[in-house]
RNA sequence: GGGUUUGUAGCUCAGCUGGUUAGAGUACCGCGUUGACAUCGCGGGGGUCGGAGGUUCGAGUCCUCUCAAACCCACCA
């Protein structure tokens, strides 16, 4: 090899991957303009959170994301990827806790104001570490637009929208049952409840009735929460307890008496049939008790403790209190059974406290009238779900949604724009914060302590961050963006929601498309967790095998929508890809470094096989990528490349790259491997952004970079008859090679090749393939003889349709075997025939099966009848000799 | 309780709108290092497509039922 081809001979990502970010970046060709005559093709980056660091995940959405944008962008779109970072109010504001608790403080003892501060530092020193990554991938977003959802501009977005959506009625303040999560402290939205199947226990409870002997006993899982009862509900047509309606019971250890109602909502069958109502405590029976006018009595505080209502209980922690009840009921008497019972647990997604349902006063989105349009603009097909099942999880989301809780008690994100005025009582919610109250113009405003949750912010990403409420170029060239790019968790954190506020602000879907893919799992099938440890770092990755590989592979293997399994092994056969592609490109290099641009001379079959198979792949690859399809132009690409343009074009192109004698055919062949190698590194480009790069330079054409390239064209290469010559002579040398594998004939052994065509046509075949049989099937050792007439005895054969194999074997040919051989590849043959001459005697298949189905079985069935022919001549000889 | 997905070679997965002898990677066996690559080349063994029934001339590919696994949704205390 030669020493001024500066490639080494194993690829090493570290020295290759470093260079290209910057130097793409520098050359501005992320950044996408908004006045620009293009077409646009729009994305917007799933914002990652700001505490984050880059997990499986951010890398699988984000090549996802990275390929379509570079295939775009090279497809002569204008193209902008906008990225950006959340400010993931929960999860950011407990990791500055945790600091500041390492620190001996909290926030409380610091103030509002300057913990508010130390996260502005906190994102300041490691908000961009994410971004660092995200670069390490190569993703190639554009940087100059990059956003932050607490910045100025998404946070005016955030105010106009609070506020329009107040006047209209769609927001509203009200006291409600909500999640409560009492490590976070925290009321959380429904969706962030996770609901976990636990093993738990029915406690049935005897509540005397008043003025009476009888007793009314109750179920429950949760017994502590007794002390908050208010009712007994049975189900009103229930015979057992009509009687009892409208009486009351005493509620043990509280002694409270408490009516006994009737309710739909009571399961006859489950338990006993009378349920125990806790208002403050419980979803279900909030809605009992407002439609009954029930009281409701929290018993616990914020911590789950159980406060003054709980008498004698107050300051326990509620699975203390839960026990201590449980035993004083016993002693009471008043607990008849206890049964196993499993049911699902509410627990926080973030903390995995188990939630407690509590009431308070939140605000909430209306749903309803905003739900609706995002359902249509979905049915109408407005928007589309690939791949389209999604489309059913979504409306069926949307379908039962509830009103959203959109007030936190944290301090790290927006805060709710509503101030409340200390002499009037009025509720001021406007955009700019207030100096007095428009009421009574009393300057004693307090703003709401509470933060909007989180998704708020997120659900107005693809317009706030292209500067609305203004009226900006970027939103006229951009929005609707074309295709939205995320994991199926988040269908109704953020996808939905996002629908829903831009049909209500934009007038318009936010996105064309929503590409759903899967997650990343860990070998055995688990998701990756923090808590499980089985995370795996794609930094490490990209350290050991490359940023290339790692996106090859998260696309592979995979269809659009499922999961993916991470298994490192298939790093290792990714990585031989990109060492393939390498020593591939090497060697074309080296051979092209006399090249110069000029006419081809006459084409052999295997430069109309490759170019004809080339633009095949194009074709396909194209077609794949516009479908979504990633994983599928991964595999065309991966096929094309090591099986047809390494394992067959280049061995081929050997023989004249090496025949100095004819200096017309090396240059035919050296521009052939060129254009193949360039335009199939463009087609790889969006995948491998790196290496294809790095050869792209290193190849003699002219440009600044590959991924500013123009999208490969078909230019009408296409030949079908050179792909099945091809093919047939592929065939004959697979049959040589078997054969001398089998006959333990060295491949330096000199040997003589006997092919023998019945037809000229097939032999006029041959006659052109002869040198690739030499080079492929033995070397310069060989001698091809092609021709018409049956010959060989000596010899091992191989008889294909069409065309026999012989390989002289001068008394070293073992005749039994070779009969025994034969005999069992014309049984083989018979079995096909029968199976075809069936097919074709079967009157259905003839006369209802396309003309082009049946005519091909009768050409097969012709290729064997013949085979079998002559497999039977084979066998004549054979004995007789 | 409802829904979705998955079940194809030892392992991990492809197989599009039903039509060659069901593919790849990996693992395994045999052969092979003078000039792209041993992170390689050549050859080979290995599956009847979870099970049953059906539609069809024809099914891994459509329908029904069934078994198994994963996930999502759901207010049965």
């Amino acid at each position: 090899m030669s020493e001024d081809l500066k490639m080494e001979k194993v690829y090493d990502p570290s020295q290759v991957e470093g260079k290209w970010y910057p130097y793409w970046e520098e050359k501005g060709y992320f950044h996408a303009d908004v006045d620009n005559a293009k077409e646009p093709f729009s994305i917007v980056m799933p914002p990652p959170n700001v505490t984050g660091a880059l997990h499986l995940g951010h890398a699988i959405d984000s090549t996802i994301q990275d390929i379509l944008t570079r295939f775009k962008r090279m497809q002569g779109y204008n193209t902008l990827w906008l990225p950006g970072t959340d400010h993931a109010g929960i999860a950011t504001q407990a990791k500055v806790e945790e600091q500041l608790a390492k620190e001996g403080t909290n926030r409380h003892e610091l103030g509002r104001d300057k913990f508010l501060e130390r996260v502005w530092d906190w994102k300041r020193e490691y908000g961009g570490r994410i971004t660092g990554q995200l670069r390490r991938l190569g993703a190639s977003c554009d940087w100059s637009r990059e956003r932050f959802t607490m910045d100025e501009g998404c946070s005016e977005a955030v105010r106009k929208v609070f506020v329009d959506l107040y006047n209209k009625g769609l927001i509203y303040r009200g006291n409600y049952i909500v999640n409560w999560c009492p490590h976070c402290h925290t009321t959380i939205s429904d969706i962030e409840v996770e609901h976990v199947d636990r093993e738990g226990h029915l406690w049935h409870l005897r509540y005397p009735v008043k003025d009476s002997e009888e007793f009314l006993v109750v179920a429950t899982t949760r017994p502590e929460t007794m002390l908050g009862d208010t009712a007994v509900a049975v189900h009103p047509e229930d015979e057992r307890y009509q009687h009892l309606i409208g009486k009351t019971v005493l509620l043990p250890l509280m002694n409270r008496e408490i009516p006994i109602i009737a309710d739909d909502y009571v399961d006859r069958e489950f338990g006993t049939g009378a349920v125990k109502i806790t208002p403050a405590h419980d979803p279900n029976d909030f809605e009992v008790g407002l439609r009954h006018n029930l009281l409701s009595i929290s018993v616990m505080d914020r911590e789950a403790n159980m406060n003054e209502e709980a008498g004698k209980y107050q300051g326990m922690e509620r699975y203390a209190a839960r026990k201590a009840i449980v035993k004083d009921l016993e002693d009471l008497g008043v607990l008849v059974k206890v049964d196993n019972h499993q049911h699902a647990v509410g627990e926080c997604y973030r903390c995995s406290t188990v939630v407690e349902p509590m009431v308070s006063k939140q605000w909430f989105v209306k749903m309803a009238p905003l739900a609706k349009p995002a359902m249509e603009v979905v049915k109408e097909g407005l928007m589309e779900f690939v791949p389209d099942r999604f489309a059913k999880i979504y409306l069926g989301w949307l379908e039962n949604i509830r009103d959203w809780c959109i007030s936190r008690q944290l301090w790290w994100g927006h805060r709710i724009p509503v101030w409340y005025c200390e002499d009037c009582g009025a509720e001021i919610c406007v955009q700019v914060d207030p100096e007095s109250c428009p009421k009574c113009g009393s300057k004693q405003l307090k703003q709401d302590p509470d933060v909007l949750d989180t998704w708020f912010s997120s659900g107005l990403w693809p317009f706030s961050t292209m500067g609305w409420p203004e009226d900006t170029p970027e939103l006229k060239q951009f929005y609707p963006t074309s295709v939205l790019v995320t994991g199926r968790d988040i269908i109704f954190f953020w996808v939905a929601r996002m629908v829903f506020m831009g049909l209500e602000f934009m007038k318009d879907v936010p996105f064309k498309k929503v590409m759903i893919h899967g997650l990343v799992l860990d070998a055995q099938g688990r998701k990756m967790s923090k808590s499980l440890g089985n995370g795996v770092d794609p930094l490490e990755i990209i350290d050991q095998y490359g940023a290339d590989t790692l996106r090859f592979m998260l696309i592979t293997g995979n269809t659009p929508g499922n999961d993916l399994r991470f298994h490192p092994e298939r790093l290792e056969a990714t990585r031989n890809f990109a060492n393939k592609i390498w020593n591939a490109s090497r060697f074309v290099l080296f051979n092209l470094q006399d090249f110069a641009e000029g006419p081809r001379g006459d084409l052999k079959l295997e430069d109309r096989w490759i170019l004809s198979r080339y633009e095949e792949t194009i074709d396909e690859v194209t077609a794949a990528l516009d479908r979504f399809d990633l994983g599928e132009a991964a595999r065309l690409l991966y096929e094309f490349i090591w099986n047809e343009f390494c394992d067959w074009y280049i061995e081929l192109a050997k023989g004249r790259l090496y025949d100095k004698e004819h200096p017309e055919a090396r240059h035919t062949v050296q521009s052939i491997l060129l254009e193949v190698l360039e335009g199939t590194m463009k087609l790889l480009h969006p995948y491998m952004p790196f290496i294809t790069e790095e050869i792209w330079h290193n190849l003699p054409v002219t440009g600044e970079s590959i991924m500013i390239q123009a999208w490969p064209q078909v230019k009408g290469y296409q030949d079908s008859s050179a792909e099945k010559q091809m093919n047939q002579i592929m065939e004959v040398i697979k049959a040589i090679r078997n054969i001398r594998a089998e006959m333990n004939v060295q491949p330096g052994k000199k040997a003589e090749i006997i092919l023998v065509a019945p037809e000229q046509e097939t032999l006029g075949v041959l006659e052109m393939g002869k040198d690739s049989i030499r080079l492929l099937a033995g070397g310069s050792q060989v001698d091809v003889v092609a021709s018409l007439e049956v010959k060989p005895a000596q010899a091992a054969s191989a008889v294909l349709e069409g065309v026999e194999v012989y390989l002289p074997l001068r008394g070293l040919l073992d005749l039994d075997k070779e009969i025994a051989r034969v005999e069992k590849e014309i049984a083989q043959a018979f079995q096909e025939q029968s199976r075809l001459a069936g097919k074709l005697n079967n009157e259905g298949f003839v006369a209802k099966a396309p003309e082009q189905v049946v005519a091909k079985e009768r050409e097969k069935l012709e290729g064997i009848n013949g085979r079998i022919g002559a497999l039977q001549v084979r066998l004549a000889e054979l004995k007789e000799a």
